[in-house]
DNA sequence: ACCTATGTTATCGC
DNA sequence: GGCGATAACATAGG
């Protein structure tokens, strides 16, 4: 979220889903692969031999992951987005671009990177990908009573278990801060020592966040001005005008913006 | 030149 | 084994 850089978290991600949905069931009659560094479990090669011809069908999203079907194969192709990556359709990618395709109709998918930390794999069907790497549910396919049942038992502090991938699979260090901010929870709780009652509090701000976010198409421009999110800064004023002071804390080895005068602490 | 931002993984130590 | 802390990865911008 800084200088506009966008770093992909749940709402970006299914916003990039959207993306690559307007990319599917055209045929790719092209594919060029810049650098072998942001694949995973297969080569240039074997990824371009992969997509020419074929046309890409299917889109699944869960957690920060898109994976996406190949019609016709038993292989599918999985994206992830790191803290910069991103997809483009059908337009000039500018610089970054590591996977381009071109389709018959002339259109284009692009996946950008710069600094190379997501990864583009193939896998055999989504749940044997999730389920390989440990991927907890979707943030937004969790129940209440799945969400006290995962965070049940961890001594850990809350905001790290929201940020744990394993357990609830979307959340990343700002979303995080975000529902510990409007749940008026201070992040550095332990998950033991929050009542049924808070966990409820945190749950129902986290659907509520994200499904705005994604309203929005996850651009911080368009998100509510009482969020903490626009003001991820040091000496910010509260955004809801409580009086009180944006402070950053180092929490579960991140970076954590909160208001502690509104974020309970026990 | 140095520091910082972010997601994920690996590793160390309590 | 859970948990926190730290470094590694890569790179631009302050």
């Amino acid at each position: 979220v800084r200088g506009g850089l966008i770093v992909p978290e749940l709402p970006d991600v299914a916003v990039l889903g959207t993306t690559l949905e307007r990319a599917c069931d055209r045929r790719i009659v092209d594919c060029t692969i810049t650098t072998a560094k942001i694949l995973s479990g297969t080569s240039k090669k074997g990824l371009r031999d992969l997509l020419i011809g074929k046309r890409l069908h299917g889109v699944v999203r869960r957690g920060k992951h898109v994976v996406v079907g190949l019609k016709g194969r038993e292989r599918h192709l999985v994206f992830h987005f790191g803290m910069t990556g991103s997809l483009v359709v059908d337009e000039e990618p500018g610089s970054h671009a590591r996977l381009s395709c071109r389709f018959e109709d002339g259109g284009t998918l692009h996946y950008r990177s710069q600094r190379m930390l997501g990864k583009i794999a193939t896998c055999k069907d989504p749940e044997s990908w999730w389920r390989a790497h440990g991927l907890g549910p979707d943030a937004l396919d969790v129940d209440w009573e799945m969400f006290r049942d995962r965070l049940r038992g961890h001594r850990g502090m809350i905001k790290a278990a929201l940020m744990d991938q394993s357990l609830i699979a979307g959340l990343g260090n700002v979303y995080s801060d975000e529902v510990c901010y409007q749940a008026r929870i201070d992040p550095g709780m332990r998950v033991d020592r929050l009542s049924d009652k808070t966990l409820n509090t945190l749950y129902r701000n986290m659907q509520r966040i994200l499904h705005l976010a994604i309203k929005r198409q996850a651009r911080v421009s368009d998100l509510p001005d009482t969020w903490l999110l626009p003001h991820r800064q040091e000496g910010a004023a509260d955004p809801r005008g409580h009086g009180g002071t944006v402070v950053k804390r180092s929490i579960a080895g991140r970076n954590a913006y909160l208001v502690p005068e509104r974020q309970q602490q026990v």
